[in-house]
Order: C-alpha cells, then sequence, then structure tokens
DNA sequence: AAATAAAACTAATGATATTAGTTAAGGAGA
DNA sequence: TCTCCTTAACTAATATCATTAGTTTTATTT
C-alpha cells in the first residue's frame, strides 16, 4: 500500500546520527524514538539493527572508544618523551570537548565487562603504556602511573564537561600543568 | 474511606531513602516509582516535596556533596603537607566506594550552574585550596593544583566504578602512587 | 523466476513522569 | 471547642517511551 522504501541503513551510519544526538542534546536524548525519527523510520525498525536500548549504547560505545582511540594514536605520530604525553592528552580532551556525547557513552557501556567493549578501551591502555614506556618505571610502577594519566584525562574532561571547573582560569594551562607535574612526579 | 495516614515525611528521611536506592541499584531506579514504593506511598505525593524528576536529582546531588563534604574534613582535622592530601583522597575514594549511587548523583544535577549546587561544590574546593595552601604555590599554579587534585580523584573514582582498571593491581596502592607523584611533581 | 533473508512496517502492552483536581489531617487562632 | 488554612496524601487521566509480536515489502541469492 503506501510507500515502505528500504532504506538499507548501514550501522554506521546510524552510529553517526545517534551520536550526532548525544552530543548536540545529551545521552539522554538517545532514545530509540528519537533516533528512529531522525532516521526517517519507525522505533520498532531499530531492533533489526540492535537489540534493544542497551545494545545500542553498547555500540555506541565502542563507536566512541574506536573514534578516541584514533585521535590519540594520530597525535602520537613521531613524538615521544614529556611532549608525547601531552599531545594524547590534549587529544584525549579535545575529543571530550568536541564530542561530549560521544565521550559520556564511552563509559556508559551497559556493561563494562563486555568482550568488545573492553577490546576497545583495551587499544586506548596500550596505547598510553607505550607513550609512558620513555620513562623507564620498573614493573608495577608503570601500571599505577597508567591508571594515573588515565584518571587525570577522565577527571579533567568529566569535571570540565559537567561545569565543575568555574574559575576564570585558562583550561588548557591547567591541563598542561597537571600533565608535567604529573609526569615530573614519576620522573621522581 | 481508606486510611489514607499522614505519614508526615521529612526532607532527609525522603533523601535517605533515595540514596539507598542509588547506592543498591544505581542512579537509574531513583525513580519516581521507586522512591515512593520504598516510602509507601504514591508517585504523585512526591510532588509535595519535589519539583519533579529534576528537582529530586539536583536535592540528591546537594545531599551527596554535603555528606562527602563532612567526611573530607573530617579526615583533614589535624594532619598537614603531603599527609593531609594523602587522607582526604583517601576519604574521597572511599566515599565512592561506599556509596556509588549518591556519588554518582554529586555530579548528575540537571543545571551544574544552579546556585544551592555551586555552594555545596565549593566547600570541598574550598578545603582542598586549604590542603594545597602547605606546598607554597604563588598565584595561578595554586589554582592549576586544585583543578588538577579534583581531576585526579573523581577520575579514578568514576574509572574504578565504571569498571575501567581491570588489571589485579591493588588499587589503594595506585591512589597513593599517583597522589604522591602528583604532590612530588608540583613541589617541583 | 523462485526462494530466502533483511528491513521496514502496524498494532498492542506495560512502565514511566507528569498534571489536574480532590480529600483528609494537623495546627493556629478565635 | 470550633473554624480555617496549609500541608500532604490521594484518584484519575495523559503523553511518552521501550519493547514484543506478527506482517509486508524489498533486495539478494539460487
Amino acid at each position: 500500500m503506501s510507500p515502505r522504501p528500504k532504506i538499507g541503513l548501514k550501522l554506521t551510519t546510524i552510529l553517526d546520527e545517534a551520536g550526532e544526538i548525544a552530543d548536540q542534546h545529551g545521552i539522554d536524548e538517545v532514545t530509540l524514538a528519537n533516533l528512529a525519527k531522525k532516521l526517517g523510520i519507525r522505533p520498532p525498525s531499530l531492533y533489526n539493527h540492535f537489540n534493544g536500548l542497551p545494545d545500542l549504547r553498547k555500540k555506541l560505545a565502542i563507536y566512541g572508544l574506536n573514534r578516541l582511540y584514533e585521535i590519540m594514536a594520530e597525535a602520537a605520530a613521531g613524538v615521544s618523551g614529556t611532549e608525547a604525553v601531552l599531545v594524547i592528552s590534549k587529544a584525549y580532551v579535545n575529543f571530550a570537548r568536541n564530542h561530549p556525547g560521544i565521550y559520556e557513552a564511552t563509559l556508559m557501556a551497559p556493561d563494562p565487562e563486555d568482550e568488545a567493549v573492553q577490546l576497545a578501551g583495551a587499544k586506548i591502555v596500550d596505547l598510553s603504556v607505550c607513550v609512558l614506556h620513555d620513562f623507564n618505571l620498573e614493573g608495577e610502577r608503570a601500571l599505577h602511573a597508567v591508571r594515573g594519566l588515565r584518571s587525570i584525562l577522565h577527571g579533567f574532561s568529566a569535571l570540565e564537561q559537567k561545569g565543575g571547573f568555574k574559575l576564570t582560569l585558562d583550561l588548557d594551562e591547567s591541563l598542561e600543568f597537571i600533565i608535567e607535574a604529573f609526569i615530573a612526579g614519576i620522573s621522581k
């Protein structure tokens, strides 16, 4: 009867749109209803692509982790030492700034233990390990340092996003100060 | 007709119960429906205490910030220098561990710019400023340092909660390493 | 050309927040 | 004690959402 054209949506197309909703209106607005409206289809049709809302969130998290990794890896290319730590840090924070919704989705996976999510996250951890390698930390200290860097980057990004920093003090200067202090500290 | 006993609920009672739901089942389960069920009243009755769900979340955020502040202030009493930074850091992280839902609510205020929310958060910032005072940082460096400490504490807590640290490496040792490295770094 | 799978659909269900209007309980002042 | 008013509960109704079941059309493959 009525024309029901088969659009043939690709997964990446759907995730692009979902990411756009997240960035523009917040992660809570990434509902099946809103996403379907943006795609020009009916909500139940999304069940052909996702196993419900939790599965959409999981796939969006992986999608975000991969995009974040690519940007960090690109920034790290050909740099080393403190400089390398600084550039990946700035890449990380800038990604969170430019894509607040996608970044938020990154840590909102329904099951963080999920294998595919772990894998996507592991690439970023590995990159951090690699970048911190120049500071020859022995054994466990290297792992503590990775946790520290990740804590700083996530904490800084999250607080900046939630309006946790209210003073009129340049944010990029703060980030540089913090990273340099941390690097100086682990270099003893 | 049917007995409609006037319970006379106090705001703190309601927030205690809401916090319990958040800690036990996650912040998303803090719904008017669930909270009403726990209190033995009907959902619409909560509108006598809150201006809808966003207002409940805001009041829960303030409630959480105040509890967090109290625990940190208590820990900081009579200590100074690196030791003081360490104890408030452990107090912060332990609060997030013991009250994951309330802690999460702390940063989930619908409008972080809200005056009352800002005020509750400012007390914690002031305490951090105070504790970092011993490291005589001049001018802006002191503010950068506060942002750094807050970033570390929130980032560490959030990642621990979301399962971001998966290695079998003691978490408390990581926290101590990170804080000590940061302190060493800002002490030049 | 026929068969199969993929991707859209309609219709229906149950849970949710929210609004509107209603009723009982408790305290204050006469 | 009686009256009034505010508070805090209620019932009823609405709109939105995720989700399920079953259906139909399109595209692909045989």
